[in-house]
RNA sequence: GCGGGAGUGCCGGAGUGGCCAAACGGGCGUGGCUCAAGACCACGUGGCUUAGUGCCUACAUAGGUUCGAUCCCUAUCUCCCGCACCA
C-alpha cells in the first residue's frame, strides 16, 4: 500500500482526539456591576470637587469636539469623537496645561421642529428633553468636561449675541439682503445655502432642490475668498480637508474680455483662463437667463429663442448639466477684439449664469464643451495651439505654443496669458481678474426653531434694525405658534405685528430666522466666556484662543469649517474680538467613521450598536478603550464584538495584575531591567499619543504589561509599585475609571490630576543583556517543548568573547531556568558536549545542550 | 472627467530603505490549569527543515533605482472619498 507523505503537523492532529467542549461551557454570568460601581462612583466623586474646571493660568490648551445635534441617545460616531478628545485634554492636563474642555448643543434646527410637527410635540420641549438624555449618556463615558461652560444654542442668552453680531455686520456691509435665484427645498420648507445642496438635493432629506426667486439674507463670505484661501497655509489641518475648501474656494485666475456686438452699442463681457486661445474663439455663448439675452435676440430669430427658453425653463439645472449641450442662435453677432473677427452669439444650457459673467468666448479646438457644441451647431473649428509634444488628440485642451495668432504666434500659452490681456488693456477691451467659485452665504429659513433675524419692515421707514438695546428677539413660545403651515412666525399676530422703533407706526417683525450653521460658527468663541452676561466675550477669549485641537467628523469640510473661518474673521473686524485672531482652529482632526459589517452605522442599515447597551454590558473603560486601541484617530473603525470582549478582558488582567500579584523572589537584575524597559515605554508612549497614535502607544504598552506579568514573581514590591504606578498614570487618558480607582488604594490623590510622567535614562547595555538571556530562555523553552523533557542540567557552549557574560548571569539564568547551569567556552566544545549535538550555531548564538 | 487617498497574514491593523515572515488585538490550533474561572497561562498559526536552527517564497500586478525595498520611482489593475459642463 503507498501513502502520501504528511506533514508531522498533520500527523499530529490526525492522532489527536477531536476534543473541545471545555472552553463552551464557560457560561457567561451575569455582568456583575463591579466595573459599573466604581465608574458612578468616580464620575460623581470628579463631579462633586469639580476637579475638570477650567481656570486660565500658565500654559493654556484649548481641547475642542464638535458639538452635537441633540438628537436623544449618543451614538458610536459621538462616543470615538469624545473619547479621542477626552484622551488629549486628560492627557494635556496631566501635563501641566490649563485644559479648557468644553462641551454644548447645537440646539436650534428642523429636526426639531419636524418632530414636533410628526409626533405633536413641542420643539423646546422635545430639544430640552435630548439634551438632558445627551448629558446623561456623555457622563456614563466619564469625559472630563468643564460642565459650567456648557452652551445650548436656543437659550436667549446665547443667541442674543449672534442677533447683536447680524446688526453689526448689517452695519458693516458683512450682511446684506438681495433677491436672487436660490435653492428651495418643498419638503423642509425653506431655502437653503449652497453649501447645504449635494447634487442638487437637500442635504438632510434629499428632496430634489427647486430654484426659486426670493428676496433672502446673506453674510458676504465671499469678502474673505481670498484670505480663507490664504489662510488655509499656515494651519495644521488634513491635507485633504485643506484640499476642498480649497476646490470649494475655487479660485481661478484669467482675464475678462469685452466684445462689442456688430451693430449695436452693447457690449458682452467674458471671463476666461485661457485667453491664449483668443485667436481660435468662432461663436460666444451666454446663459439663457441673461438680461441682455433679450436685446440681442433679432427679429427673425426671436421664435427660435423663445422656444428654446421656454424648453430650458423645465429643466432642473441638474438636467442641464447632464444632457449637454443644446442651445440656440440669437442672431447678432460679436467682434472680436483681438482680430476683429465676427463670431455668431448663442445662448447655451451648459453656461452656467452665476459663475464668472455668465458669458463665455468658445474655442472649440481647445475646449471639449465647445468642441461639443461646435460639432452639434457645425460652427467653425480654428487651431491656434500647437502641442509641444507631437500628440494625437481630438481637443488639444492643455497648454502648448501659439499659432496662427498674429504677432503673438510662437509665444508659449503662459507668456500669451500675459501678453494677450496686456494688449486689450491699452484698448480697455480686457483685464487680469481673478474669480472664485465660493457665493455669499444664504443664511435666512422660513423656520420657527432657529435664531430671529433681528429686523422690523415698517410701512413708512421700510426696514428697520431692532436697536441693540431691545435685543433678545425672543422667539415666541412653541404653544403660540401653528406647526405644518408655512412659517410658524406668521401665525402669531402678537409677536408678528409690531411698533417701528423709529417712527411707531404700524410694522411687522423678520419671520425668517438663521441657519443653525450661524449657532454653531461662534459657539467655540462663547465656551471661553459662558458665564458673561453683559458681553457676548470676555478677556479669557485672548487667554484661551485659538482652539488648539479640534476634533469632529470630515463631512463639515466645506460647511461649519468654512463658515467658522468667516465667522471668526469677521468679528474680528466688527472688532468683537482681537484684531488678530483670524483663525479659529490651530490643529484640526477628522476621526474616521465607525463602521459596522463593512458599513457606516445607521439605523436605516439596521447595524448599529448601542453605546448605552455596551457600556451596560462591559462599563465606559472597556468602550473606551476599544476605540482608542483598535484603529488609529483617521482611519475608520469597524465595530467587532469579539475586540470589545477583548479590551474588557484587558482591563480584568490589568486589574488582577496591580491587585492580586506579588513577587516570590526578588532578582536584582530583573528589577533593573523591567525599570529600564519601563522608561522606554514612558518615552515611545509620550511621543505616539502627541502624535495622536493612540491605538499604537497603546499597543506597546500592551506589549510592556505582557513583560511585566511574565517577570511578576522576580520583580521586587517597591519596584512593581513604582511600575504600577506608572503604568495607572499613563492609562488614565483611555480608562480613567479603573485608574482612578486602583490610584485610590495607594494615594490619597486624584489620578486625572497627577503630573504626566517622565522618563529617565534609558540604558541599551542593559536591555541587550536580557535580552540575550531571554533568546536563550526561549530557545531552552522550545526545546523542552519539542522533546518534553524537563530541564534539570544545561550546558551552554559560548564563543570565549561571550565567556564572561553568561558566567556573570549565571545564577539569573539558572533561577529563570530552574536547572543546573554549565558554562563553557566553545574553544573546548567537543570535550564538553558528549552528545556532539549542542554545536549548530551561528557566531554570537551559544549551543546549548539539555539533560 | 478632475483632484485626493489606499491596496500587508484567516480578519482588524502597525511598519515606510537593512534590526520583518511582519507590532498589537481578534480568530483558529495544541498543551497546561480542574474551584483567583465573566477566565487565565504557554506555544503554534506561508513552505520545507532543526532538540534551539537554517533555507526558500511573500507585503495588489509588472518593471526600475539601490550593495539592499513592503517602504523610493514608472506603468497597470482594484477599491474608497471629494468636486463635477466653474470657461
Amino acid at each position: 500500500m503507498y501513502y502520501t507523505m504528511k506533514t508531522k503537523k498533520e500527523i499530529k492532529k490526525k492522532e489527536k482526539k477531536p476534543k473541545k467542549e471545555a472552553k463552551a461551557k464557560h457560561m457567561k454570568k451575569k455582568f456583575d456591576n463591579f466595573f459599573l460601581d466604581f465608574e458612578k462612583r468616580w464620575q460623581a466623586e470628579w463631579r462633586e470637587k469639580g476637579i475638570f474646571k477650567a481656570v486660565p493660568k500658565g500654559k493654556k490648551f484649548y481641547c475642542l469636539e464638535m458639538f452635537p445635534y441633540p438628537s436623544g441617545k449618543i451614538h458610536m460616531g459621538h462616543v470615538r469623537n469624545y473619547t479621542i478628545g477626552d484622551a488629549i485634554a486628560r492627557f494635556k492636563r496631566m501635563q501641566g496645561f490649563s485644559v479648557l474642555y468644553p462641551m454644548g448643543f447645537d440646539a436650534f434646527g428642523l429636526p426639531a421642529e419636524n418632530a414636533a410637527i410628526a409626533r405633536g410635540l413641542k420643539p423646546d420641549e422635545w430639544t430640552e428633553k435630548n439634551v438632558i438624555e445627551m448629558i446623561e449618556n456623555l457622563r456614563a463615558l466619564g469625559l472630563s468636561y468643564d460642565w459650567d461652560r456648557k452652551i445650548v444654542t436656543y437659550e436667549p442668552d446665547y443667541y442674543k449675541w449672534e442677533q447683536l453680531f447680524f446688526l453689526r455686520f448689517l452695519k458693516a456691509g458683512l450682511a446684506y439682503k438681495e433677491k436672487s435665484s436660490v435653492n428651495y427645498c418643498k419638503k423642509c420648507d425653506t431655502v437653503l445655502a449652497n453649501e447645504q445642496v449635494l447634487n442638487d438635493k437637500c442635504w438632510r432629506c434629499g428632496t430634489q432642490v427647486e430654484e426659486k426667486d426670493l428676496e433672502q439674507w446673506f453674510f458676504r463670505t465671499t469678502k474673505y475668498s481670498d484670505e480663507l484661501i490664504n489662510g488655509l497655509e499656515k494651519l495644521d489641518w488634513p491635507e485633504r480637508v485643506k484640499i476642498m475648501q480649497r476646490n470649494w474656494i475655487g479660485k481661478s485666475f484669467g482675464s475678462e474680455i469685452v466684445f462689442p456686438v456688430k451693430d449695436s452699442d452693447l457690449l458682452i463681457k467674458v471671463f476666461t483662463t485661457r485667453i491664449d486661445t483668443l485667436f481660435g474663439c468662432t461663436f460666444i455663448a451666454l446663459s439663457p437667463e441673461l438680461n441682455i439675452v433679450a436685446e440681442l435676440t433679432t427679429q427673425d430669430r426671436e421664435k427660435e429663442v423663445r422656444a428654446y427658453l421656454a424648453k430650458i425653463v423645465k429643466k432642473t439645472m441638474k438636467e442641464r448639466e447632464e444632457k449637454g449641450k443644446t442651445g440656440c442662435f440669437i442672431g447678432s453677432y460679436a467682434i472680436n477684439p483681438v482680430n476683429g473677427k465676427e463670431v455668431p452669439i448663442f445662448i447655451a444650457e451648459y453656461v452656467l449664469p452665476e459663475y464668472g459673467t455668465g458669458a463665455i468666448m468658445c474655442v472649440p479646438s481647445h475646449d471639449a464643451r465647445d468642441y461639443d457644441f461646435a460639432k452639434k451647431h457645425e460652427l467653425e473649428i480654428i487651431k491656434v495651439i500647437k502641442p509641444v509634444k507631437e500628440e494625437n488628440v481630438e481637443v488639444f485642451v492643455d497648454d502648448g505654443i501659439l499659432i496662427e495668432s498674429g504677432k503673438f504666434s510662437g509665444m508659449t500659452s503662459e507668456k500669451a496669458r500675459i501678453e494677450i490681456t496686456k494688449f486689450l488693456e491699452k484698448s480697455k477691451k480686457a483685464l487680469f481678474i481673478v474669480n472664485y467659485k465660493l457665493k455669499d452665504w444664504l443664511l435666512s429659513r422660513q423656520r420657527y426653531w432657529g435664531c430671529p433675524i433681528p429686523i422690523i419692515y415698517c410701512k413708512k421707514c421700510g426696514m428697520v434694525p431692532v436697536p441693540e438695546k431691545e435685543l433678545p428677539v425672543l422667539l415666541p413660545p412653541s404653544d403660540s405658534v401653528e406647526f405644518g403651515k408655512g412659517n410658524p412666525l406668521l401665525t402669531n399676530r402678537e409677536w408678528l405685528f409690531v411698533r417701528c422703533p423709529q417712527c411707531n407706526s404700524e410694522a411687522t417683525r423678520e419671520t425668517d430666522t438663521m441657519d443653525t450653521f450661524v449657532d454653531s460658527s461662534w459657539y467655540f468663541l462663547r465656551y471661553c466666556s459662558a458665564k458673561e452676561h453683559s458681553n457676548p466675550f470676555n478677556s479669557e477669549i485672548d487667554f484661551w484662543m485659538p482652539v488648539d485641537f479640534y476634533i469632529g467628523g470630515i463631512e463639515h469640510a466645506t460647511g461649519h469649517l468654512i463658515y467658522s473661518r468667516f465667522f471668526t474673521k469677521a468679528l474680528s473686524n466688527t472688532g468683537f474680538i482681537n484684531k488678530k485672531l483670524r483663525e479659529p482652529f490651530s490643529r484640526l482632526v477628522c476621526q474616521g467613521m465607525v463602521l459596522s459589517k463593512g458599513e457606516v452605522m445607521s439605523k436605516s442599515k439596521g447595524n448599529v450598536v448601542a453605546p448605552d447597551e455596551i457600556i451596560e454590558k462591559y462599563g465606559a473603560d472597556a468602550l473606551r478603550l476599544y476605540h482608542s486601541s483598535v484603529s488609529l484617530p483617521e482611519s475608520e473603525l469597524e465595530w467587532n464584538d469579539k475586540g470589545m470582549e477583548g479590551s474588557f478582558n484587558f482591563l480584568l488582567r490589568f486589574h488582577r495584575l496591580l491587585t492580586k500579584t506579588k513577587s516570590d523572589k526578588s532578582i536584582k537584575e530583573i528589577d533593573i531591567y523591567i525599570t529600564n524597559e519601563l522608561q522606554l515605554l514612558i518615552k515611545k508612549f509620550t511621543e505616539n499619543v502627541e502624535a495622536l497614535k493612540l491605538s499604537i502607544a497603546l499597543s506597546d504598552l500592551f506589549s510592556f504589561i505582557d513583560k511585566f506579568s511574565a517577570y511578576r514573581k522576580y520583580i521586587s514590591e517597591n519596584v512593581a509599585k513604582n511600575i504600577s504606578d506608572t503604568l495607572i498614570l499613563l492609562l488614565t487618558p483611555f480608562i480613567p475609571h479603573l485608574c482612578e480607582e486602583l490610584w485610590h488604594m495607594n494615594h490619597k490623590t486624584f489620578a486625572s490630576l497627577e503630573k504626566w510622567p517622565v522618563a529617565k535614562n534609558y540604558d541599551k547595555d542593559v536591555a541587550e543583556d536580557l535580552g540575550r538571556i531571554e533568546k536563550l530562555s526561549e530557545d531552552v523553552g522550545k526545546i523542552l517543548n519539542i522533546t518534553g523533557k524537563k530541564a534539570s542540567k544545561i550546558y551552554i557552549y559560548c564563543v570565549p568573547s561571550d565567556f564572561d557574560f553568561y558566567k556573570k548571569f549565571i545564577d539569573l539564568i539558572a533561577e529563570l531556568l530552574h536547572a543546573e547551569i554549565f558554562v563553557y567556552s566553545v574553544t573546548s566544545k567537543g570535550k564538553y558536549d558528549p552528545q556532539g549535538k549542542a554545536g549548530k550555531t551561528k557566531l554570537g548564538k551559544p549551543a546549548i545542550y539539555i539533560e
